[in-house]
DNA sequence: TATGAAAACCTTCCAAC
DNA sequence: GTTGGAAGGTTTTCATA
């Protein structure tokens, strides 16, 4: 994989077949691939190569389900500061970026300024988490939502 | 990829080292991983074979860049709802599964019920989503929050 | 369980169209 | 831009330790 080159590429409509496919099942062979979307190996490869280098596609990668790897516990966590200088934002990110469990995080619009989802283990795993992250970094408010039950979980973008 | 064959599966040091290394890119080579573990090629492979087959590893697949297909948009709906029968929940179910604008969607414990991660083009894309959800099922309250800025996100689990 | 090797298969690149 | 193919690399299996 190389470096990103264009950053807005137009895709047509044999990217975006071809997107699906990985998307779908990135262990798929080109030959696989190529009769599916209707065309053949190298103009599959040549797009593909060109999704990567464009940074299109970002990464190959293998799904886990997270019971089997005892993360089965996922919080979405609503955050208020009253914090907003930038010194402040940078030991807040420094601080989700350096915690694995934080799988994603953003900034927000609005009231709430910031979501993070986290999977843990456990609710004792969660209040680990909490507790160092306010030892951290100076929190408003906090309300934690704990997911009962996950009725969707996908990774694929209708391209 | 085979049927799930056991549920939970004990995972030695060698399996999560597996794990690490194709979660942090699936397209290595065998050779590869095995030398990055510190063991070779047939013990892996049999590894990840093993892994695959207990469900471990669900899919192998290709992360996309949202804004490079126009999917930059990324909304969490909060969602209150005063019915609690099988049936509305059925069609609420239903209604996710259908919308691929619907990346995540959890039920939640406490007073909010749900949450859902949409991923659309724009605002207006979301209004479509919310316009087209209320007339499908009845909902009590709804919150949108719009990211401002992803800060972190990775389906990385620290295994 | 690990090693090494053989066979089948795939990716990558390239020449010809 | 497509096709087919050659060369090298990788996966998968298996015999052997």
């Amino acid at each position: 994989m190389n470096e990103v080159n264009e950053k807005k590429l137009r895709l047509d409509a044999l990217d975006r077949k071809i997107l699906i496919e990985l998307q779908d099942d990135a262990s798929q062979s080109l030959d696989d691939i190529a009769r599916k979307v209707g065309s053949s190996k190298t103009p599959v490869w040549n797009r593909i190569r060109k999704l990567k280098d464009a940074g299109v596609i970002t990464r190959q990668t293998v799904i886990l389900d997270p019971d089997a790897v005892d993360l089965g516990t996922c919080f979405f966590v609503l955050i208020r500061t009253s914090e907003h200088e930038a010194s402040w934002q940078q030991r807040f990110l420094a601080a989700l970026q350096a915690r694995p469990e934080v799988l994603e995080a953003h900034r927000l619009a609005g009231e709430i300024d910031y979501i993070v989802k986290l999977r843990v283990s456990d609710a004792r795993a969660y209040d680990a988490f909490y507790q160092a992250l306010i030892a951290e970094v100076k929190i408003f408010n906090v309300t934690a939502l704990l997911s009962m039950e996950e009725l969707k979980s996908t990774t694929f973008l209708p391209v």
